[in-house]
RNA sequence: GGGAUCUUAGCUCAGCUGGGAGAGCAUCUGCCUUACAAGCAGAGGGUCACAGGUUCGAGCCCUGUAGGUCCCACCA
């Protein structure tokens, strides 16, 4: 029983249907088999606090294309999906929900919070995942991670005892990134810089000896109360007599020393800085190495503290104001400029970053991050595009200490234990250990680990690691990484140097990187802009097919992109063409199996058509093992859309509706053959239309085409006469039907064709293909002449390479419009000819340029003059 | 301040290692031709930002200029 297609695409009909096919056959499934060569892919992991968005589609839909590519060329493909826990997103989701309800994390407690932040992830987790599978994406769900799992959390324990044993990672009190409003401290990575609009107070000093005064400027004055020194340079002859000396910190009358620093810029402000180690990075290196006292003056949430009566209690800004007007009342200030400023702002909740000197955790990254900055170099992993290797090089080889402590519950807490009775400290995998010394029970460090700390570790916690799994041993190093050029520095880096560190080898070979989704007008999707666009809504009306399509045509790899509905409406319509063409096809294939393996004899059409099909599948397979997956997905699209439907499949016609004729089975056979090789080269990008035309195609006689074999180029396909011949007769048809459309002739309208020349192989081919002109060029007869007495005289002529094309039109044949048009031919051959002649009139072309562009000119310049000898006649003879 | 990237048709963008400028959308003209009007056939439209250079030959390579975007950066 033969299976037909709906009469109209319906995208939403299938794609639940076939991705539910698709997982209970465990297509997506992969183990390990020593047979195959394994293609692994690790999802970037979504947060669990976040909805699917386009940003998402992008990646997704790339990672989907490479996976379903390579596991239709045989490759034992492996794509582990997962979701992050995102500790300071999350948190932060999760204590604002709180607020709301008026509770806070102190209420609950940690056991408590992470009850509910679990609940949470058992809510949210599993969003996101529907959402990924709306999209058609192909990943082994049987393998779904999370990152504070259990095999994570191994992971996790297992690295940072390493490092603490290596050395690599320490404890210590340094001048850390704060963020005000996460109560946390953040890495370097997740500081962003904005410029602000601010003040520079510039203000007097006085010496403790009372010689003078010093003046210097400052954009943060409240930071003042913190204040151990002043610093000028060590070169600067202006303030040489004053180094050593002392002098008197206003408001605060604390006596502090001048000290010399190569910090100091001699060219700007005053060439004086006020040093405030606790609270500015600089500051703090200057304090250290002039032996300076710390003084801390604000609390967790960037209040003034209580050693400071007259300003406890107040927040930054405030103080800073209040300082102001105090320095103004003690004449201390000079004068006030406006003045904008730079400064970091946390990259979640955008709060202004407060540096501030607290005990942390670091990994000392130096000597992790030469190692992969050389995998890099040796080639061992490499970026597409090449250029954001650039990227990478910047932030590895500037590289400081990575913060991993945060002041957060929800996380991997960090496995070292302190004992209250000795202060010995142990760093150990093990959940409870007794102190060593006194053999009392421990107390687990509070703070947990940057969140980043486990992703670092993804393409190989998610493989089993750091049990010897034969996963392991088999998908690792994994292939390939997509992700977005904004994720470099905080994960494909610290994937890298911990891929390196932990295996011995980097984690991926080829990193593909891409850009942003933007709105049509180029700006970020945002919440606060209000601009995004949903995928899912996206999928609702014109389907993931569309979607996906969308997402990876038009653009070029790592650049960003617009989203535009038009242009997902234009790859709809695309994935509707293939659908029509399809049923157009199996409508008219016999009820019976047809013997597909077989291959009838030929017509010149239909070796033309798979000629041109076996490029494109040569072509694309090499776009894509380059990454060009927009290139590849182009030529598929006009190979479909122009070659096969526009050309091939009206070509074809005449032979389907003729019962009599003896190569109706070739072409049969043919559009068959073709249609299923094009749909399999389109299903990476459009798995479900192709899917569910396959499946009706082939009768259920295969399973499904995303386990079908990938298309191979064969030599005994390709037929460069057929090709010759046929790009011949659509020259001719396009000749005549641009003529008619140009003198509005109305297709109702059938005319005689005569057709001459004097190559007797050209009359052979158009003398084959008469049929051609009836059907795509609206002739009613069709004459074959080698020379032009035959012509109905009151006849309008087109000329084609090797031939001319003469249509009477009695009544229409305007012979002042003949000759004009004549007259521009001739004007453009006379300027394809010029242009041959220069370059072959060039000794020095003829010298240095290979051979075969030269034959190639010569062969365009011998077509040129024969059309231009006939352009000259034919006007010969109508102006006679 | 340093770096990356971009500037190609009205719009949004492709253009792989240098060898006659492309797509989608939009525009204009004809068509309900029995797969598809979500379509078919035709057409118009570009000094490839600017200035130099290398080359037989440059949208593509080099240098500089202008403008846009992004990343990094301790000028208080």
């Amino acid at each position: 029983m033969k299976k037909e297609l709906e009469k109209t695409y319906n995208p939403s009909n299938i794609e639940d249907r076939l991705y539910k096919k698709w997982m209970d056959k465990k297509y997506f499934h992969a183990e390990v088999d020593r047979n195959k060569k394994p293609f692994t892919i690790v999802m970037p992991p979504p947060n669990i606090t976040g909805q699917l968005h386009m940003g998402h589609a992008l990646d997704n839909t790339l990672q989907d294309i490479l996976i379903r590519y390579k596991r239709m060329k045989g490759y034992n493909a492996l794509w582990v999906p997962g979701t992050d826990h995102a500790s300071i997103a999350t948190e932060a989701r999760i204590v604002e929900e709180m607020r709301k309800e008026g509770i806070s994390k102190e209420d609950l407690g940690r056991e408590g919070f992470l009850e509910r932040a679990w609940n949470w992830k058992k809510q949210y987790g599993g969003r996101i995942v529907s959402q990924l599978k709306k999209m058609g994406s192909s990943c082994d769900w049987d393998r779904e991670r999370f990152t504070m799992d259990k095999g994570c959390n191994d992971a996790v324990k297992e690295v940072f005892v390493k490092l603490y044993d290596k050395g690599l990672i320490y404890r210590g009190e340094r001048i850390i990134n704060w963020c005000p409003h996460c109560l946390t401290s953040i890495s370097d990575a997740e500081v962003e810089h904005e410029d602000q609009a601010g003040h520079f107070w510039h203000l007097k000093y006085e010496l403790s000896d009372g010689s003078g005064s010093i003046q210097l400027a400052t954009t943060r004055p409240e930071t003042l109360l913190g204040d151990t020194a002043i610093a000028v340079n060590p070169k600067d002859e202006r303030y040489k007599e004053y180094v050593g000396k002392t002098v008197i910190l206003p408001i605060v009358h604390r006596e502090i020393p001048v000290v010399a620093d190569d910090y100091v810029d001699m060219e700007f402000g005053t060439g004086v800085v006020k040093i405030t180690p606790a609270h500015d990075p600089n500051d703090f290196e200057v304090g250290l190495r002039h032996n300076l006292p710390v003084i801390n003056v604000m609390t967790d949430d960037a209040k003034i503290t209580e050693d400071y009566p007259e300003y406890a209690g107040m927040d930054r800004y405030e103080a800073r104001k209040a300082i102001v007007e105090d320095l103004k009342k003690e004449g201390a200030l000079v004068k006030t400029e406006d003045h904008d400023h730079n400064v970091g702002v946390c990259y979640r909740c955008g709060t202004t970053v407060e540096p501030r000197v607290s005990e942390q955790w670091f990994v000392k990254m130096k000597p992790l991050a030469e190692p992969a900055i050389a995998a890099v170099k040796n080639g061992e992993t490499e970026f597409v595009p090449e250029y954001f290797e650039k990227t990478y090089f910047h932030w590895l080889e500037n590289i400081r200490d990575w913060c991993i402590s945060r002041q957060l519950w929800w996380g991997h807490q960090i496995p070292a234990f302190y004992c209250d009775e000795c202060g010995e400290m142990v760093v150990t995998k093990e959940d409870n250990p007794v102190c060593p010394k006194c053999h009392k029970k421990m107390r687990q460090d509070e703070d947990t680990l940057d969140t980043w700390f486990s992703s670092a570790l993804w393409p190989f916690s998610t493989l089993g690691w750091p049990q010897k799994t034969e996963e392991m041993e088999y998908f690792y190093p994994t292939s390939t990484l997509v992700t977005g050029y904004d994720i470099i520095p905080f994960w494909v880096m610290r994937m890298m140097f911990s891929g390196i560190e932990q295996t011995g080898k980097a984690p991926f070979d080829t990193v593909l990187i891409h850009g942003l989704v933007r709105d049509s007008l180029g700006r970020k999707m945002s919440k606060s802009l209000g601009n995004g666009i949903d995928p899912l809504e996206v999928i609702d009306k014109y389907g993931a097919d569309a979607l996906r399509f969308t997402l990876i045509t038009g653009n070029a790899p790592g650049n960003d992109m617009r989203f535009y509905y038009e242009r997902v409406e234009a790859s709809r319509n695309f994935a509707n063409k293939v659908w029509n063409a399809s049923r157009f096809i199996m409508m008219n294939l016999p009820d019976e199996e047809m013997e597909s393996g077989v291959m009838p004899e030929l017509t010149d059409a239909d070796k033309w058509i798979i000629s041109k099909l076996n490029d494109v599948i040569r072509d694309v397979t090499e776009n894509i093992d380059k990454y060009e997956l927009g290139i590849a997905a182009d030529k598929i699209y006009s190979f479909i859309w122009e070659e096969f439907c526009d050309w091939y499949i009206e070509m074809v016609k005449p032979r389907l509706y003729n019962e009599e004729d003896t190569t109706k089975k070739a072409a049969l056979w043919t559009l068959k053959n073709v249609l299923i090789n094009a749909l399999k080269l389109l299903h990476p990008y459009m798995p479900f239309v192709t899917e569910e035309i396959y499946c009706t195609l082939m009768d259920n006689s295969e399973d499904s085409i995303m386990i079908s074999e990938w298309p191979e180029y064969l030599d005994e396909y390709h037929f460069p006469v057929e090709e010759e011949a046929v790009e011949r007769i659509k020259e001719a048809v396009k000749a005549i039907r641009n003529m008619r459309s140009q003198m509005n002739v109305a297709p109702s309208r059938k005319t005689a064709v005569y057709v001459v020349s004097e190559s007797e192989k050209v009359r052979n081919i158009f003398a084959s293909s008469r049929v051609f002109f009836a059907t795509l060029g609206y002739a009613s007869e069709v004459n074959i002449l080698e020379n032009k007495d035959g012509v109905e005289p009151d006849a309008v002529s087109v000329l084609v390479p090797d031939a001319a094309i003469y249509i009477p039109f009695a009544e229409l044949v305007d012979i002042e419009k003949e000759i004009e048009r004549l007259k521009d031919e001739k004007k453009k051959l006379e300027g394809e000819l010029a242009r041959s002649e220069k370059m072959l009139g060039n000794s020095k072309f003829i010298e240095k340029a290979p051979q075969s562009k030269i034959d190639e000119e010569k062969a365009k310049q011998q077509k040129y003059q024969k059309m231009m000898d006939a352009v000259l006649a034919r006007l010969e003879q109508l102006l006679k």
